[in-house]
Order: structure tokens, then C-alpha cells, then sequence
DNA sequence: ACTAAGATTAGAAACATTATTAATTAATAA
DNA sequence: TTATTAATTAATAATGTTTCTAATCTTAGT
């Protein structure tokens, strides 16, 4: 399932004309197999083992191509890094706010306020972001044993 | 009216036992009456004429000390710069991808969904955000010229 | 006026990200 | 297979925002 995923993928790479290199192709699968979305470092870090040469440029580099041609999606929360999701289907996220860990919320899409914004604000509406922000179970037990 | 805003605001700081200097007065009142959720560069900059000597660090140094006295939010979208907003209503924000003006955009709160999520994600849920993205009227007649 | 606590300054440091550039490599066609 | 060529890489420098540090200065209260 994964490598279905994987394969269309690097389909979609072809067909943009975007070359397969060994470290594009590794960072690809690293995000389509990881259910954590990762930071560039994350990443850098995890393929290091893999490819000791490599620099981090490559990896914003790859993350910056794979965005353009719509294969990932960059997420930037307040002032950490940017963390890069590989579901590009339409869902929001839950960020804890003391362990920086980020899950899926699937909720139906806030078309409406899309519209009303725009009628009221004279904008033209492109999209909309939408983050819930907490403590995890695990943050939340952690802070209960401190005590 | 922009007078009675400081008043109270000033009242907060003494009451919180903070001190009002004048860079913190300058940086407070400007918040209070700009309308354009400004940068911590652009309030440097504004005040640079009326106070040659201050230094970056006290801008940002006055804007935590604000936030944390809840005055002041901090609203960092993606890469750039954080932008503050002396607002503390709850509000929504509009921002425009070309010229990156931000404007208030008033709406309901979405409780039902804060709930739902922390149902179904075990998260505690303590806040949310919700930014709606686009062209204003100027960066949309400016491009219709462009052609 | 004196003192202690707190604030400001300037500069340096930290940090993520982007730009630069010469060398290497993937994809294609000969 | 080999040659060609444009894309990609690694390494490093550069950028931009924000924080830290140490020295100096202000303030409020005695």
C-alpha cells in the first residue's frame, strides 16, 4: 500500500519532468512511510546513516520541489521549523504545544466561512488554515506525575 | 477612545508591576492605534525618529513582556516575520499572499469543533487558529493592470 | 541623594532557511 | 555503451528573525 502510494509518486515526478535521484527518492518515501510529519531536519537526521554526504540544502531543496509539484505540503507553526505532510487530502491538525507533536483532524471543510469572508472583506479567497492547539495524552500524564 | 484603551492598558502594566518607560509606553501606544498588525521591525522603525538610541532587542523585549501580560498577541504566520495585534478579542484573521496585509475578520468561535477534536484526538484542547489566505482588492486590481 | 531592582543598549549568537557555485549525476539519444 | 546536457548535489556563505549577554543606565522607594 505504501509502495502504491510510493510508485505514484514517483510517476508524478516523471511526468513533471523531475528527475529520480537517490536522495530525492529517499526523501519521498521517508514522508510517505513516516506518520509523524517530520521537520527538514527530522529527515536530514533519519537518511543520514544513508547517505553521510548529503546536505541539508538537498533536503529543502527536494521538500521545496516536492511542494511545487504538489506532492507535499508544507506546514509552518509560529516560530519552529516548518514540518512537511505527504496527505494532501483536506484535513487540519492538532499541534500539543508542549512536545511540538502534530496529528490529523479530519472535520469537513469550512467552505462557508470561506465565502462569508470573502463577501465581507472584498478578498479573493484562496484556502484557509485551520490548527487546534493543546497538550497530548502523553503531555498531559507527564504534567500529572511531575506533581 | 484610543486614549481610554491606553489608559486601561497602562493601568494593566501597573497593576501587573511593570514598569512604563518610555519605549514601553511608544511601543504600546503604537500597537493601540495601529490598525495594521505590524511587525516588531515595523514598530522599530516607526519609533526610530523619536528614539534614535533604542535597539531591536527592546521591541521585542516589550512585545513579550506585553503578550505575557495579555495586552498583546503574537501572530506568526509561516516563515515571515511575527506580526502583533493589540486586538485581544476574539477574532479571525485575513491575509493577503501578495502584500501580506492582515485584516480582523469577525466570526463566531468554533467551539463545537474545539470539543470535537479534543473527543477524538484525547488531546486537551486550549486553543485554536484559523487564517484565511488570498488577494485584497489592491494586490487583484493591481495584477488586472499588470496584463 | 542613595540603593537595589529592573530596563535598555549594542553586539554577538543562535537558528532555520536560501543563495551560490563548482563538481557530479540522471536521463535521453546516438 | 557512451556521450551529451541540463538538473542536482555538496559545501559553504549569506540572510533574516529572534534571543542572549554583559555593561550601563533608570526608576521607585527609603
Amino acid at each position: 500500500m505504501e509502495n502504491e502510494k510510493l510508485q505514484t509518486a514517483i510517476n508524478t515526478l516523471k511526468n513533471s519532468g523531475v528527475r529520480i535521484t537517490p536522495q530525492r527518492h529517499a526523501v519521498l518515501e521517508y514522508l510517505l512511510t513516516s506518520m509523524t510529519h517530520p521537520t527538514a531536519d527530522d529527515i536530514y537526521k533519519a537518511l543520514e546513516s544513508k547517505f553521510p554526504n548529503m546536505s541539508v540544502a538537498t533536503v529543502y531543496n527536494n521538500l521545496r520541489i516536492l511542494s511545487e509539484i504538489g506532492l507535499v505540503r508544507e506546514l509552518s507553526y509560529g516560530d519552529d521549523s516548518s514540518r512537511y505532510d505527504s496527505n494532501m487530502d483536506d484535513h487540519y491538525h492538532i499541534v500539543c504545544e508542549d512536545c511540538g507533536k502534530v496529528v490529523d483532524f479530519h472535520y469537513p471543510k469550512l467552505s462557508e466561512i470561506e465565502s462569508l469572508a470573502q463577501r465581507v472583506s472584498g478578498f479573493e479567497i484562496n484556502e484557509h488554515r485551520l490548527e487546534l492547539y493543546g497538550k497530548c495524552k502523553a503531555c498531559k500524564t507527564e504534567k500529572a506525575v511531575q506533581h
